[in-house]
DNA sequence: TCAAATACTTTACATTACAAAGTGATATGG
DNA sequence: CCATATCACTTTGTAATGTAAAGTATTTGA
């Protein structure tokens, strides 16, 4: 946006707007783990509406860090899975967990 | 280990909770570089308009990744800063970095 | 003396995400 | 053998979030 308007093309700020987007990081996180078909995406991811997950696997596909597989189309059967770009985010995950672990003291419960 | 509702506590998922929020990482980005007073951060992260900003950094700071000091009211000075805390989200900008440069390549301009 | 800059706030509007229900077909249990 | 659950979504209306634009009080520079 206004930085590539203002110093032409920075992936940074390209990659950190990609990732900032709510559910994205949610979504790598839990397909690190292998593929996964819609709802069962869906329930590891929690809290996700179908309606925003469908579009965000949507969107990641057309960047190239998802690939989504059609198995059949009746019954439907569909499996979505991080390409090597996406398994590359892996290191990004595992800074946001270490940081977490730090910084992120598990509230008092009372 | 997904979700706080059928896990408990767990850190990588709050984690990217709090980074996941529009402007968050572009805020911290910029913050890497030096204090900011709100008017420079805001022209340094670029597009974020000046409600949402007031409301991410008070979000910050309430998390103890961001300092604001007042410098004085009348003229208004005031500056942020990263704390420990925030200082250390270093290496998860600079993972994202990394997956930039690596798998978004500059898009053709036609 | 007048425009610009400081750090925001306010208001009204736009975009985004949400819950809830629905789709069509098959597989599963009672 | 018929209701129910499951698959991968879509649709609809509503709530939450982000946005642009303008305004506040004051000092500094021209």
């Amino acid at each position: 946006m206004s930085h590539s308007d203002d110093h032409g093309f920075c992936p940074v700020y390209e990659a950190i707007n990609v990732l900032q987007e709510k559910w994205t990081l949610h979504i790598i996180r839990n397909l690190l783990e292998g593929p996964k078909g819609f709802n069962e995406l869906s329930r590891a991811v929690g809290g996700c509406n179908p309606a925003t997950l469908a579009q965000r696997v949507e969107k990641l596909e057309a960047l190239g860090i998802v690939s989504k597989t059609i198995h059949s189309t009746m019954p439907p059967r569909t499996s979505y899975a991080l390409t090597e770009s996406g398994r590359a985010l892996q290191k990004v995950i595992e800074a946001i967990d270490l940081w977490g672990r730090q910084y992120l003291p598990e509230p008092v419960v009372g």
